[in-house]
RNA sequence: GGGCGCGUGGCCUAGCCUGGACAGGGCGCUGGCCUUCUAAGUCAGUGGUCGCGGGUUCAAAUCCCGCCGCGCCCGCCA
């Protein structure tokens, strides 16, 4: 699996007996595979960088791992031999085992949305994001648990109740449960702005709720159930899917054991209470607030019993959040670090989506549904089927598949922290740095395999010499890096980013090294090339949460 | 006002943590490549003061300081 830093281990090891200790770095690819520059060793050995590489190069002899180490001026720089590289990552890649070693539990929270509506597009971010890294992690040999934190609780879901149980008109009962009871919320807020008095009507629901009202904590399961199947509806679309859904309800009677677990900490304040943030150590805010002076909870209360309910489960988890929790979390993981000081709690944030019109909001109802996006995603590629002469059955197969895929893409292979102006046109992009790119690579590999007609037996790794060969075995090998970084780094691009890299070249070998027609040695190794390479782009598809396709 | 993040060719973007060899891609535009493994592909061309100004260093898109622009947060909302 990690089979690039194994080279890299070992270029180590040669400098080392050089007396070197340091990191390899990777090289520019016309320069050599990995590479040492000298410079800082100038003044200790008083010689110039350039004399430093030249010796370091010419008393390093070549090996199994590698066929040439050269200086180029101050840089030494070592070339990977090509045979070893090439049996080596096509037999791990044939084989079925990556032997990837495991590396226990973690719980990676995602998406939790409110469910007072359907999921829009910025909404989104979240669960790509979230979705993609628990494939990495599970990639990269944990043993994942994916949840949904369901917030049932608080003034979002009391207004929500008031909308539907006072705005009763015009209900559509065929519209999926996300759909039709977004109305009475988007309502709601509306009559709510012109008059704020109503206000009261809504605290009134909301303590009777926390209180154990059990009429309205039906409603409450009735409604937010329907709205959060409808939720996930739309992502099962996607290709998400999650372990546990976490209601904050359930929570309560634990948040209500909090403050004893934090005495000394808290503080009163005309009737509410809150944690006195300065007595702990926490920089950028005093006062979080964990009860309403009417004795409701507060959603940070709420969080913190989530979050050490969680550490009971597994001592790794993380949390996917938009950029507006940094606050929050931060609070949060201080908070954990008195109560559960042996958890390791990690956030990965993101940035919002903004549609070029402005911010995205379901209680103004501005925003790009993902359901609305799939739809024409799925059309345009029937559109381009059109050409083909698949059965209609195959073809909206077909259309599903590359429409999230290329809106999973879309999303992931972007840096998390970038702020996105979402765009119809860019997020249903099918060439270039797109999903259905990579797919396409993918079915004309399988293409390839599928008319070979040959089985494939052995193959002679000496064979695989041409330069685009190389260079395929090279991105190849760098798969368990790639996973590392991108697992270390808490950045699911970085596969995203390879995904395309991998695709892009295949395209090159693809050009310009026929297999079908090859003779037959090379027939039989660039088979085995192809059939590696497959296993492997299909592996990589999946752990982005794409579908792969034989044929599209 | 304070804190956090972002700022790379007409547009989108990688690289920034761990400083090194001419800043990679994609879209667009211009011009090529389908009797040959699917042209959702591929080749060539086009286009960049890496927001601005200082500093550190043999070397800065990358590190430090100060500005500017944009976003987010600073609620008895979530």
């Amino acid at each position: 699996m990690f089979i690039w830093e194994d080279f890299r281990k070992h270029a180590s090891e040669l400098l080392k007996k050089e007396g070197i200790t340091t990191e390899i770095q990777d090289a520019r690819e016309e320069y050599g595979d990995f590479t040492y520059p000298t410079f800082t060793l100038a003044k200790e050995y008083k010689k110039s960088p350039a004399e430093i590489a030249g010796d370091l190069a010419s008393s390093i002899e070549p090996d199994n791992f590698f066929s040439k180490i050269e200086a180029i001026g101050p840089y030494v720089n070592f070339h990977i031999r090509s045979s070893t590289l090439a049996k080596w990552v096509i037999d791990t890649y044939l084989s079925d085992d990556l032997k990837i070693p495991s590396r226990g539990k973690i719980i990676v929270e995602h998406t939790s949305a409110n469910p007072t509506g359907p999921l829009h597009i910025g909404r989104t971010r979240n669960s790509i994001i979230g979705d993609t890294m628990a494939r990495i992690l599970k990639r990269y040999g944990y043993d994942v648990e994916v949840h949904y934190f369901v917030n049932d609780v608080g003034k979002q879901v009391a207004t929500l109740l008031w909308g539907i149980l006072y705005l009763k008109e015009n209900d559509d009962e065929s519209l999926r449960g996300d759909y039709r009871f977004v109305r009475y919320y988007q309502k709601a807020y509306k009559i709510l702005e012109k008059h704020p008095e109503k206000e009261m009507e809504i605290q009134e629901i909301l303590k009777r709720y926390e209180s154990g009202d059990s009429v309205l904590r039906d409603l409450a399961k009735k409604y937010v159930g329907d709205i959060l199947k409808g939720i996930e509806e739309s992502l099962k679309r996607l290709n998400i899917h999650f372990d546990r859904f976490v209601w904050e309800s359930s929570l309560i009677p634990l948040a209500k054991e909090i403050p004893q677990m934090l005495e000394g900490y808290i503080s009163e304040e005309n009737g509410a209470y809150y944690l006195d943030m300065k007595k702990i150590g926490f920089e950028g805010k005093d006062k979080f607030y964990l009860y309403r002076k009417d004795g409701t909870t507060l959603y940070f209360l709420r969080d913190i019993a989530y979050h050490l309910w969680k550490s009971k489960i597994s001592k790794n988890m993380i949390d996917v959040l938009g950029e507006d929790h940094k606050l929050h979390f931060k609070a949060i993981r201080k908070v954990m670090e008195i109560l559960e000081p042996d958890c390791t709690l990690d956030a990965l944030f993101y940035s919002f989506v903004r549609l070029p019109e402005g911010k995205m909001s379901t209680r103004k109802g501005q925003a790009v549904y993902l359901d609305d996006l799939l739809k024409e995603g799925e059309s345009r590629v029937m559109e381009i089927l059109k050409t083909r002469t698949y059965p209609q059955s195959e073809k909206e197969s077909i259309a599903k598949k590359v429409s999230r895929s290329a809106i999973r893409f879309h999303i992931v292979n972007m840096q998390e922290d970038k702020p996105m102006i979402f765009r119809w046109e860019k997020a249903l992009s099918f060439d270039g740095e797109s999903g259905p790119f990579i797919q396409y690579t993918y079915a004309r590999a399988s293409g390839i395999l599928r008319k070979s007609e040959v089985d494939l037996n052995t193959y002679n790794p000496e064979t695989l010499t041409h330069p685009e060969e190389i260079k395929l075995l090279k991105l190849m090998a760098k798969y368990g890096t790639v996973i590392m970084k991108s697992v270390n780094a808490r950045e699911p691009h970085l596969l995203a980013k390879y995904a395309y890299d991998l695709a892009s070249q295949f395209n090159q070998f693809y050009r310009d090294c026929p297999v079908i027609t090859a003779d037959d040695d090379i027939k039989q190794s660039r088979l085995a090339l192809v059939k590696a390479f497959k296993n492997l782009m299909g592996d990589v598809i999946e752990t982005l949460g794409m579908d792969k396709m034989e044929k599209m």
